[in-house]
Formats: C-alpha cells, sequence, structure tokens
DNA sequence: TAGATTGTTAATCGATTAACAATC
DNA sequence: TAGATTGTTAATCGATTAACAATC
C-alpha cells in the first residue's frame, strides 16, 4: 500500500477554488492554462499552486502548462465531485430552507433524499421535492436509506443530540450550520459553516479598517 | 502614536470563537477562567489561548487566571461588537431571506435598514421590518443613508457589479455570500461565505475518511 | 534549437508549542 | 509561604516562497 501523504487543511481548502476557476474555464472553452495564470485568477502563488497540485500528482507538462480539461477532471476526482451523495437536512428554519433551496447541490450530484423538522406547522409542507417530515422518524428512515451526509439546521440547543443520532446511524459526513460546536468520532467528517464567526471576523476588519484610515 | 504589531488571521479568526465561549460561561454565571479551561472548551492549546490574548493586552492575572466578564468585554471591543452597524441586504433569494430572518444579527447589535432585490414580484414584500426595494433605487438609498456593511446575496453573475456600487457609496464592509470571488479596494473589508467550498471540502474529507477505513 | 513552464529541492517565513520566570 | 497560572521568550514545526534543473 502506498503510504499516503497527509494533505494539510490549507491546501484542502484551495482545491474548491482551483476546481471553480477550471469549470469556468472549461466552459470559455479554454484548452490550457498555467500556474501563473491560475495564480492571476486565484490570487495564490504559481509556486503555491505547483506545490499543491504536485501532492497529488504531475498534472502538468514542463514547458507548457496544464491542460484545462484533464486538470479540472483531477481535481474533481481529488475532492469527490465525481460521485454522487444522498444528504438529509434536519431543521427547515430560515437557514434549513434556504439549504434546501441551495442550487448547488443539483449541480454538482448531491441530492436532497430528506428535510426534517420538529415543528407541527412545517411538518407536511413541500420544499422542492422533499415533504417535511417529523424528525422523530429520523432515525427509522436512517436504518431504511442509505444517506451519505446530513445537514444540521436546528437550534443550537438541539445540534449535538442530532449529531449523536446521525452518528449511531451511521452518517459520515456532516454540514453543520448550528451556531456552536459540536463532536463527532474522527471517522465523520464535520464542516462547520458558523456565521456568527464569519460576521464577527468581518467586524474585526471593518473597524481595523476604519481605525487606520483615521489615523492618517 | 503606537506602532500596532499585525494580527494574524489565524488569531483573528479565533477570536469569535472565544468570545461565544466567555459569553457562554457568563450567561452560566461562571466568574474566573484559565487558559487550560478555556483550551479544553475551544479545542486550541493553552499556549495558544495566552499567546492569542497577549497580543491584546495582559487580561489575567498571574497566578489567578481570567475574570470571565472582563475578558469577554474586552473581545467584544477587539471585534467591535460593542458597536452597534447598520446594514443592508443585496437579494432577497433564498440566502438573503435566510439572512433577513437571521437572529445573529438582533442579538449582537446589527440592524437591518434594507433589503434589495431587482425582480418584481419581490419587491413591495416584507421581510421582517423590512419592504423590499427595488435595486435600482439601492445608490440614491445608500447616498441618503448611514449604512455601514452590506450583504451580498445575488447570483454571481451581478454580484461584482453590486460590490462596485456599493463600494462607490462607501460602504466599507461587504459580506458577500454569492459564489464567486469580488474585487474591493483594501480599505474594504470582505468577507466570504462560499457555501460550495465549504461543501466541497466537507465531500474531500469525507472521502477521505471512507478511504483510510477501507484500508484496514 | 530556444523558450517556456513544470516538478522539486532548498531557503525563508510565520505560526504554534514548550518552557519558565514573574507574580498573584 | 506554597501553589497556581499568567506573560513572554526561545525552540520547534509547518507552510510558503524562491530557485533552478528537467524537459516538453
Amino acid at each position: 500500500m502506498e503510504k499516503e501523504k497527509k494533505i494539510s487543511n490549507a491546501v484542502v481548502r484551495r482545491l474548491p477554488k482551483y476546481y471553480r476557476y477550471l469549470g469556468d474555464m472549461l466552459k470559455n472553452k479554454i484548452i490550457k492554462t498555467s500556474s501563473k495564470e491560475l495564480s492571476e485568477m486565484t490570487g495564490f502563488s504559481a509556486s503555491q499552486i505547483r506545490q499543491d497540485l504536485n501532492n497529488f500528482g504531475g498534472f502538468g507538462q514542463q514547458g507548457f502548462g496544464y491542460d484545462v480539461k484533464n486538470l479540472c477532471e483531477e481535481i474533481g476526482k481529488i475532492i469527490g465531485t465525481d460521485k454522487k451523495y444522498n444528504i438529509i437536512i434536519v431543521g427547515a428554519g430560515n437557514i434549513g430552507q434556504a439549504i434546501a433551496n441551495y442550487t448547488g447541490f443539483y449541480e454538482n450530484g448531491y441530492e436532497v433524499r430528506a428535510i426534517f423538522d420538529k415543528n407541527p406547522k412545517m411538518i407536511g409542507l413541500s420544499i422542492k421535492n422533499n415533504v417535511i417530515v417529523d424528525v422523530d422518524d429520523m432515525d427509522e428512515y436512517l436504518a431504511n436509506n442509505e444517506i451519505d451526509m446530513a445537514v444540521i439546521c436546528t437550534p443550537k440547543m438541539v445540534c449535538q443530540n442530532i449529531a449523536d443520532r446521525l452518528v449511531a446511524n451511521g452518517i459520515k459526513g456532516i454540514w453543520n450550520f448550528a451556531p456552536t460546536d459540536i463532536n463527532v468520532p474522527k471517522d465523520v467528517a464535520l464542516e462547520n459553516v458558523h456565521l456568527n464567526e464569519s460576521l464577527f471576523s468581518l467586524t474585526y476588519y471593518y473597524n481595523q479598517n476604519l481605525n487606520n484610515t483615521d489615523e492618517n
């Protein structure tokens, strides 16, 4: 078995950006590109881009550059966008509804299979092709359906409980929008979207800029 | 004038998490804490926490620890949550609506002053206290109202145009939810929430875990 | 062939961790 | 006073950048 070098989180976070720009180029029928060109688009240094790509193999051709279609496909394979994923959404409040309508799922092979909520007023309503189901029925649903990932859009009070139940039912990927940290076993992939932390970071830099301008 | 040491982005990203846990402790009437305790809560090392805090000043007491209330207030001041902010939302689609209903704004002193959209079917409808206004009237609105930050929730085709108009009208903070990169002058704070990139990172780690499990 | 650009090693830079003196 | 924990310096670690040989 090949010993795989551990890919740093910093690299992983850049892959989707490469993938997006390459997809754009592909749509515009651009055949070749280079680390220099990708650098201008992404803002990452050309050297860093070459380093990043060479973590996964030599996708380029010396003296020429990279074939856009090939590189895009290869990065897609690394990320895993070449596969299909069944997902569920837990919590049909503001964020849950927005996520249920999120076109990025359908454009990239993710299919929303079910939406759960505990509010009786929500249960039975439809979002896109899905009827909202009582969250009490979630465990049974998961036991009987092949679901890959779940999106947590519940209030923070219940999100750890939901996460525990998801994990107990074999879910191995969680996209968490609840504004708190949850604990999952290390074989479960967890991605947090903490809007509050994002807004506060923005606020810090906003004030930083104001202060710097004042000083002049 | 004191020469301010540049705070690294990594530190800035950790501040909101300290702030959140300290707020939780405050709510639970906990008086004192320590870098060790904060380490257990946040997952950051105690050493790193002390380093982070000492970028901004000595908030602790040797041999004792940190006063929760004081430290929480100090970090609030550093982030800027002690101030009020007027914001507008541009784009009243799925994400825009979710953001308009986002309780984090009201809980932290951010006030949504206006919501803009270009869809005639949306214009005139209300979200919370705000009537959705024609985006053609945005520039005039900004010229006549004191707005601090804007949230961009438009399709990616128009988001650079929106950003340019926001900047032209003096907006210095932009929270961008459109799935693309936008360019703003460096005195404008920009925070991107790229859901597609977040989902792809999750997908990468999801597959990584599956592969590692397979190998055993 | 000459020019261009990758792949890869080495150098640099910055962030994290370790250690411990200061001191409450 | 003894114990605890900060503030801060030094050591380590890891990521980014620079440089250049390989080669198309």
